[in-house]
DNA sequence: TATATACCCGACTAAAATAGTCAAGTTTTA
DNA sequence: TAAAACTTGACTATTTTAGTCGGGTATATA
């Protein structure tokens, strides 16, 4: 079970947006920079969180990227989303047409990873961005 | 996110086998046919599960595999451990000899991480073998 | 005591996913 | 008008996953 960078990514990137960005909009240069995360890959990242109204961009010289939302109302689980990360322990999608075991009935296993998934994904609907932002000794910029 | 096919088996395997030991051993084969693993994939499953002692074998004919505890005291993390199955979502290893940013404090996001990995690590830690053995109805064997 | 059944175990491999890079733009401000 | 910065699709090397293969060993029972 393992995050994928991508999302991982989003998250810092994100966190360091919400943690710089006065009025100015902060370019990817910058969260590159401070993050240590190629530009290219942060450019693909941005373009998704983008697309799912997560952030605006502003283009040209000085341009860069803006929240589109105060951090406390940005739910991790968001994010995720938009970077189509998703929790995935069920080998069913879930609508039982076949089941992992070939059989037309749910595998014994179905109601343990479907609460697995309920778990983890709960954890993500309560984290907000603003929750990475207190609390700052002993961590990087 | 997503979990491998070698814990997912891992566990059905148990939970069959939980489900059909009375005394005798169960052979892979039986297990292979109701849950419709391949054997060989079974047998590297086993070789792991054996190792950490969740089950015992039994060679030669009429043999196969017989837990090795009462399903009710079998963590479904001690069967994740068995299988090298660790929650990875963080970047660094958690000894923060070099945090994910290359710097030498953590990351903006490492807090969130390591909670996440107590959250989804505390749900294997309290569900056991035997929760998956109730509530048979609208399952497949 | 032969033989079939079943466990044992390391090595190998095809396919998929991941983690990026590249190229060729467009837009805007100083 | 040049430089900074966003836009977008396509491409690719590497790693991981999900198995298979081959050649064993142990033991019950006919
Ligand atoms: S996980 Fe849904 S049938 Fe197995
Ligand atoms: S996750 Fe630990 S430093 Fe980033």
């Amino acid at each position: 079970m393992k995050l994928n960078t991508k999302s991982r990514y989003a998250v810092m990137a994100l966190a360091d947006l919400a943690k710089f960005s006065s009025q100015n909009p902060v370019s990817l240069r910058d969260i590159s920079l401070r993050q240590n995360i190629s530009i290219l890959y942060l450019e693909q990242i941005f373009l998704k969180l983008k697309k799912n109204f997560i952030v605006r961009s502003v283009r040209g010289v000085n341009g860069g990227y803006v929240l589109n939302k105060n951090p406390q109302d940005i739910k991790i689980a968001e994010i995720f989303l938009a970077l189509d990360e998703k929790v995935k322990t069920m080998a069913c999608k879930k609508d039982i047409k076949k089941s992992c075991t070939g059989k037309s009935v749910k595998c014994i296993t179905h109601n343990l990873w479907d609460e697995l998934d309920i778990h983890i994904n709960s954890f993500f609907e309560n984290k907000k961005l603003s929750d990475l932002l207190i609390k700052q000794q002993n961590r990087a910029q």
